[in-house]
Formats: structure tokens, sequence, C-alpha cells
DNA sequence: CGCAAAAGTTAGCTTGGGCTAACTAAATTT
DNA sequence: AAATTTAGTTAGCCCAAGCTAACTTTTGCG
């Protein structure tokens, strides 16, 4: 299984519902909207793939490789969440808007949003530059 | 058929092909890279589906409906693409992220987008606002 | 004109990622 | 402890969207 948009998705859902306790196949269901069967397959092949490990009390677990992902897609997600929300675009909207934009993206480009969202603060922090309110 | 991503994309591909001349299968499969199997069964389901029609001659044509998906798609499109150049990303990479990014994002993000731009645009006319050249 | 190249079609296959139904296993309530 | 709810699995199906192979039709050159 390569590295798709699907494996970032499980990811990012695993290691954020670790926040709350035990990562288990119906909770990322319900996060992903999809049934229990879909996660369930699903993660045999993830943990086939090596992005996961299923303990014997069925509690999932992100090796270091599923973290590393992890990680970079939240960094993703949140510069561009951080960019919306700095535009005026409200939370919820940007939340699941970043989720589309972060994905497919390439760096170059990821990397201009970031430099930008640094200039726009600067921006609204320097007297003269502070003109749009 | 309803209106998905691929529907969007012959819609645009077409539009702008027709500024060449005569749009046919094989060129739209050239620009989508993909095969004239591919293009021949699509175009059959969008016909049907009232996007467009296919002429004795081989000919596509758009019909309003299509018209109508290609002009918002390429809108929303060219507001991305002139934002992500406008913020130093060059051309190549900004027209493959554009169509990423216009894709599946809400009205408001867009519209954010849209004013951060005249935003951008203007601060850069404006001495005070001329701070990061 | 005749024929090669380009365009288009059909049939049949593949892949990814879903789904429901029907079941077992575990956990929680009563 | 028994019953109910929740979690997980397996089997079998579906659908969109692609592909190749093999074919027909059209176009346009020499």
């Amino acid at each position: 299984m390569e590295r798709n948009q699907r494996v970032e998705d499980y990811m990012r859902v695993i290691y954020r519902l670790r926040e709350q306790g035990m990562v288990r196949g119906a909770y990322i269901a319900r996060e992903l909207g999809v049934t229990k069967p879909t996660v369930s397959v699903a993660l045999r092949e993830m943990e086939a793939a090596g992005y996961l490990t299923i303990k014997p009390d069925r509690a999932i677990e992100l090796t270091e490789k599923g973290e590393q992902i992890a990680r970079y897609v939240i960094e993703r997600n949140d510069v561009i969440f951080g960019l919306l929300t700095d535009i005026g675009v409200d939370k919820e909207t940007a939340q699941a808007d970043a989720g589309q934009i972060a994905h497919g993206i390439s760096e170059k480009t990821l990397d201009a949003l970031i430099d930008l969202r640094h200039y726009l603060t600067f921006i609204r922090k320097t007297p003269f530059g502070n003109i749009k309110e």
C-alpha cells in the first residue's frame, strides 16, 4: 500500500484520537464517516504496510512511520488552517477546507503560504501596514 | 451522473481546447493524460447527463450547463493561480496546485482568498505597505 | 486515389475504496 | 448472571474510473 490520501487521513485521525485515550476502530469509523468493516479492512492493510500496529486488545498504535506521516499531515493542516482563520474564514469552514487544500499541494506552494502568513502577521503588527481595519 | 471532479475537469479542458479549434476526444485524452477509451466512455456519459453534445462529425460542444461549469471552474482556478503567482510560486507549480486547491473549497474560503489577493495588490501599491522588498 | 496514421469504439479486465448482512466477541447495564 | 449494547470481522457485493487489446472509421498525405 502506497502512501495515499487514505493513509494520511487515518494517521491524522489516529494521532488526534490518542489524546482522548485508547484508539479503537469504531472511533476511527465515526471520525471518518465510514463503516466499521471499511475501517477493519483498512487497518489490516495499514498494519501490513507498517503504518500501525493492532494490539491483542484491539488498541491501535502508530508506528514511527505512521507517527511521522501524522505529524507531517497535521503540520500542513495547521498552517493552512491558521492562514484561513487569519483572513477571516470561520473555524469550521477553515477546518474543512484546510484538509482539502493541504492535501496535494506542493512544498513550494506550502512554503509560500507559510511565508505569506508570516508576512500578514507582520503587516498587521506594523502601524503603516494596518490599513485594512 | 452527478457533477463531480471528473465532470469539472472535462468541462474546463474542453472550454480551453475550443480556443485552438474543433475539440476532439483524442485531444482531451492527451490533455488529461488518459487514454482514448476512457475519454470515449466519459463523453458518452456526459452527453447523456446533458453537459455536452457530440456532433455527427465527432466534434465536442458544451451545452449551456457545461459552459457554466467550465466558466465557474476556470474562474476559481484563475483566482487561486493569481494568488499563488503573486506570492512567488512559479507558474507551473501554481498551475498544478491551483487545480488541487480550487477543487473542493467552500465559497467562503474562495471569497476570503479573493479579498486577500486584492489586499495584497493594494498593499504592494501603497508606499508604506511596500515593506517586503 | 490509395493507404498509413490518427481518431473513436467496444469488450473485458483491474483497482481502490466503499457498502450491507450476518456473524462473533467483548463490554456494560440491569 | 443474563441481557443488551458496542466493537470487530468476514463474505460478498457495488461503483467509478481507469487500463489494454482489438477493432472500425475518418482524415489527410504522397
